[in-house]
Formats: structure tokens, C-alpha cells, sequence
DNA sequence: CTGTTAGCGCCTTCAA
DNA sequence: TTGAAGGCGCTAACAG
């Protein structure tokens, strides 16, 4: 049988309130004292039960999880998937609240972030914003010791202490070889769809994806940026009007929302004339498309797994524990049409 | 705060234990004092706290996983992974007992499995050999209510719970498509390479491959599968001997063991002649050459995720608590140069 | 500084 | 068929 905190107290010639107050480092205890119960500790092997321990203690967790007010496929997913995990949480001694802020807004997400510093939660999980304000209240969180992780966008060289993301780098990287490679050694134009250059995630794309243009693809030119606020109507006219200007337009590389948009233009394409397109989220309409082969590859990131990973590091920083670095890594997953979920 | 036993026992008017009986399906109860409890139980929200329940019950969870004794790059990181989740599971009051079998034995297994049965452990995870013999065992199994999940390898139609592995037709078809695009239009031959087609996985993935190439690439002809026997050295002997007989081999699908070999080879051929290779499981042999260029792109199927996986299904199962399907979905990791881990 | 005692939420004898 | 009481491993008053 594993050593229980009576073992440790016998062995240790103490009271269970003693190996306690060892065990939580709490003081009140003499340093011989202390001792006598460490060694007993490492002699027996003991390591304490959680589950006993949160019994005992009536411990609830509470987590806040802050997300961007904003209707796109991929937050609306986030969401779901927030709340699946706040309903299976309920059942584990552990609350996980809600927060929306308007998207796009530092001042919302630091007014948010300081009524969490208020209510010290044991956690919170938060879209980030890469501006001086947000990072400044996330280094007094990190002071006030509330475990921080970043989600889905992340916030540099931070206090933050895990972020739940994929690498957009490397995504970008990722899509700039499969759109070199599909094209195999053509010279030809490639539009690149962003929704907004202000946002750091598709900054960082785009930089990956030029990055590799520029190492691997000579053949291929690389038009301006096309910025369509991941809207619909706006990607769909800022497309029409590429492709009237540039009609040779051979790849396309759309990193931001508003695919259905896209998806539109590229259904009045004659389909010998389509392009080879690789677009960022699986959505209704992305898996559709890719389906059909309008659209060849899509890169995702799955937002159900990283609202979990978010949630067991919280929990592990709550209470201490060592992460599973490689289960919390996010991936950037690949879509063909052939490997779909 | 959330009712406990306490709340519905007042509630219904009856003991503590009258509650448990209840609660849990034991007999002794009359059916107007059962239905009373349960009524106070749906009108309170009860929902029993497992943690609290298991500390009473003092219940440790033993699951027995089956681990072929091989030694490929895969298997070994596959044991690896299982070790590591014992060593974390020990200290939840989850015993794993690692079982080596030798490999492509299906008596072996069964002689294993039979063991299992006698044993009753409260679940097991086996590396499955698709053969009559196993599917028997596992239906006495199943009968015997032990929670099964296959791992890696699938039992079809069997009486396994859960399957922790990956669709292997869809690698198959994976595999194809991007050889197939990455030729792009080629004519060209392409050269399989398997470990045996007598293993299942094996065999699904050619078939999936296969499918492809009829489907979608009429330019390419495939050669004869080659079986290596995930044996590095045989693997150097035939894919050179292929390439003697088959100057102008332009793609390779590398779908089991013994990458080793095949890569010693590719490194003799001028690299203007190189053919685009797909391999299966990302080693730091795969790694490496990918890196180099020499293979364009690895599938991986994640062995930590498959065990992590197989692990807290046999759990949900021996709690009779549902599995969150997502979170247990192995993926077809594609991986490029650019996105590796 | 240290020990005693009474729980946390649930399960399990043992009596009635 | 039902209930009372004690215990799982740990924590937290409250006394000494």
C-alpha cells in the first residue's frame, strides 16, 4: 500500500497536524522538527493524494476564460468548445466563467484582464492583443500569481505561462511549401488573403509564408496583400477585383477569415483556370471546398484541443504540477481532402 | 452549492445509506423508497463527486497494456510513452502493467489476452493482430466485461471499445495525393514500399494509396509493392536493386519500417534525379532528411496521444462515463520541413 | 510549537 | 428493507 499521512506522522514520531503543516509548508513548526517528518517523507516515498486533499479542502477551482466578441467560424467554435469544457468542468469541482470583450480592442481586453486581477481567480485563459497596455497588466497578474495562459494568439516575451496556440510562423511557412510545391515549378502570380496586418497571428503568417517564397520560390511572384477584415462581402469584392487586375493569378494563400467569400469568386472560375488554394481553418465551407477541389489544403488549428490543453495547465499550474509539454503542444494540422475528421 | 448525499437522504427522507443502495443499483431497496430517492435526486441536480467516491471506495484503476516486443523506432517510442504514463498514472491510484508479446504472434497475443481474462484487470490495450484467434479472445472478453481499446493496429468488427490509432486507408490516400501533386502531372513511376503486407495496417495503407493513384493520377504507374520487413538493411538491398531495374523511379511511398536503409540509398542518388518520397513516422532518421530535402513529407500517427488516448478511454469506460470523441481522434500528422515539433 | 478532533463526499460493515 | 457509525487520505480549527 502507498504511505498515507498517518505513516509519515508514526514513522516521523508526530501528530497528522505536524506532517500537515510540513507537507503545506506552513509555519509553526520547529526545524528539527521539520526535518524529522522530510526525511520520513523521502524514506517512505509518500507523495500526497490531490483528490483527498481537494476533498478535504472543499477545493473548487475557478477559471476565466476571456474571448473576443466575435462572430467568425473559428471564435464561434472557440466558444462552443469553452462552454463544453465549463459544462464537463462542472462535474470536477472546477467553475470556469466566461468573459466577452469586443474583439480587436486592448482597452476592453485590459479592463477585463484587471477585474480578473481584482477577483484572483486561480486562472485565466485569454485571447491576447499585442499592445504595451496588455502586456502591462499581464506582468501585474503575473505578480499577484494568477496562472495566465494565452490562447489562440499570443502575447511576446510575457509573463504569460503557456500559450495555447500554433506556431504562425510555421504555419505560414507550411503553407508557402505546399502552395511551391502544387505548383511545381511554374512561373506564376500568387495572391496572398489576410484579414488584417494589424493582428499579430496574421502578420506572422504572411512573414512564414514570404520567408519561403523568397528561399525556395523564385518562380513565383507574390502580390500585395489583400486585407478583407476576414469579412465576407469584403473578400469576395477585393478578390473579384485581384483577379480582374491580375488574371494570371496561379495560387492563393488566404490566411484569414471570410473564405465564403473567396469560395464565391473561385466557384465563377472556369475550373482549368483555377488556382491552387490552400486556406487557413476548417470550417462548413473549407471542408466543402475542399471536397469539391476548389480549395487543395487547409491548415487548422483545433480549437477544442486547445481549450483543453488550456484548462489541464491551468489546473497544473494551480496546483504545481509539471505539464506534458507534448501534449499541450498545439498543432498545425494539414487537410487534405483525403485525411478529413 | 452543489447537493450531496447528505442533501438528498433529507430530501428523500431516508439514510445515507439507503442513498448508496441507490445510487449504486444495489439490491434491498423497496421500489417506492428507490423511486423516492431518485425522484430527489433528478429534482436536486445530483451529480455523485467520482473523486470522493474512489477515496471511499479506496478504488485503484489496473489496466494491463500488451506491447509487441519489437524493436523499430516506432515501437520503442510507443513503450516509451506507455512507461511515462505509468510512472504519471501511479500516482492516481492507476496501476499500468506492461505486457511484452513477441511480435506478428498472434498466439502469443492470445496466450497474453487469456491472461487478461483471468485476471480481470479493469481494462486492457493491446497492439491488435487481425486474425481469427484474437477476435475470439476479445469477444470473452468483452463478455467478461473488461473495457478493451486497440491500439495502433485495429480489430474490425470486433468487440473492442475504442480503437487508439490512426485510419490507415486515409494515410494511404493521404500519402497519394501528395505524391501525387507534388509530380504534378509527371509521368512517372512510383515505387511502395512496405514493412509486410501481411499486417493489416500495411495493407490498408497500399489500398488507400492505390485508390488514389487510379483515382486521381492516371500518369503515374506503380510498381510492384516491395516489402522490407522494416529491416533497414533488406530495405537498402531492394530499393537499390529497384532502382537497378527501374532507372526512372520519381516518387516513393515509404509507408513502414527500416527508413534507415531507404535513406542510404536516396543518398547516393544525384540530386537532380532525386524521387519525392513520402515516409511514415517521424524518427530523427525521418527528421533529418527531411530537413535535407531528401524526404518531402513524413506521416506520423502521435504514439504519446495514443496512449494518453487509450488511457483515459479505458478509465471513462471502467466509470461508465462517456469519451469526449474529439479529444480521442487520432490524427494523420502531415509533416513538412516547415511544421515540425 | 505541537496535538486532538472533526469534517470533505461517499461507501461499507453491522445491527436493527 | 432500512439505518447508524466508522473510515478513505488529507486539512483545518481549536486547544494546549
Amino acid at each position: 500500500m502507498k504511505p498515507t499521512v498517518h505513516d509519515i506522522a508514526r514513522s516521523a514520531g508526530v501528530s497528522l497536524a505536524t506532517v500537515d503543516r510540513v507537507l503545506n509548508g506552513r509555519p509553526g513548526v520547529r526545524a528539527v522538527t521539520r526535518s524529522k517528518v522530510e526525511e520520513a517523507i523521502a524514506a517512505l516515498g509518500f507523495v500526497r493524494d490531490l483528490a483527498a486533499a481537494n476533498l478535504a479542502k472543499s477545493r473548487t477551482y475557478s477559471f476565466v476564460f476571456i474571448l473576443p466578441d466575435y462572430d467568425n467560424s473559428f471564435m464561434k467554435g472557440l466558444r462552443r468548445e469553452v462552454v463544453a469544457a465549463s459544462e464537463r468542468a462542472s462535474t470536477e469541482r472546477t467553475e470556469i466563467r466566461i468573459v466577452a470583450v469586443p474583439h480587436f480592442d486592448p482597452h476592453a481586453l485590459v479592463a477585463a484582464l484587471e477585474e480578473v486581477l481584482a477577483d484572483k481567480p486561480n486562472g485565466v485563459a485569454f485571447v491576447a492583443i499585442d499592445a504595451p497596455e496588455v502586456r502591462e497588466i499581464a506582468a501585474k497578474l503575473n505578480e499577484a500569481g494568477v496562472p495566465m495562459v494565452t490562447l489562440v494568439s499570443d502575447l511576446p516575451a510575457s509573463s504569460r505561462d503557456h500559450y495555447a496556440g500554433i506556431d504562425n510562423i510555421a504555419a505560414g511557412r507550411t503553407a508557402g511549401s505546399l502552395l511551391g510545391r502544387f505548383l511545381s515549378g511554374r512561373e506564376a502570380q500568387v495572391a496572398v488573403l489576410a484579414g488584417s496586418m494589424l493582428v499579430r497571428d496574421h502578420r506572422e503568417r504572411v512573414e512564414g509564408f514570404l520567408a519561403v517564397m523568397a528561399e525556395a520560390y523564385p518562380n513565383l511572384r507574390v502580390l500585395p496583400v489583400i486585407e478583407g477584415r476576414d469579412d465576407s462581402a469584403l473578400v469576395e469584392e477585393k478578390v473579384s477585383e485581384a483577379f480582374e487586375v491580375t488574371p494570371g493569378i496561379a495560387g492563393i494563400y488566404s490566411l484569414g477569415g471570410g473564405n465564403r467569400g473567396l469560395l464565391r469568386v473561385l466557384r465563377k472560375v472556369p475550373v482549368e483556370a483555377r488556382p491552387v488554394v490552400v486556406a487557413h481553418d476548417l470550417t462548413d465551407a473549407t471542408r466543402a471546398a475542399l471536397g469539391e477541389g476548389i480549395i487543395d489544403a487547409v491548415l487548422n488549428q483545433d480549437a477544442g484541443h486547445e481549450v483543453r490543453s488550456a484548462v489541464r495547465v491551468l489546473k497544473a499550474k494551480a496546483d504545481g504540477l509539471p505539464v506534458i509539454e507534448a501534449q499541450e503542444r498545439i498543432r498545425i494540422d494539414i487537410f487534405l481532402k483525403d485525411n478529413l475528421p
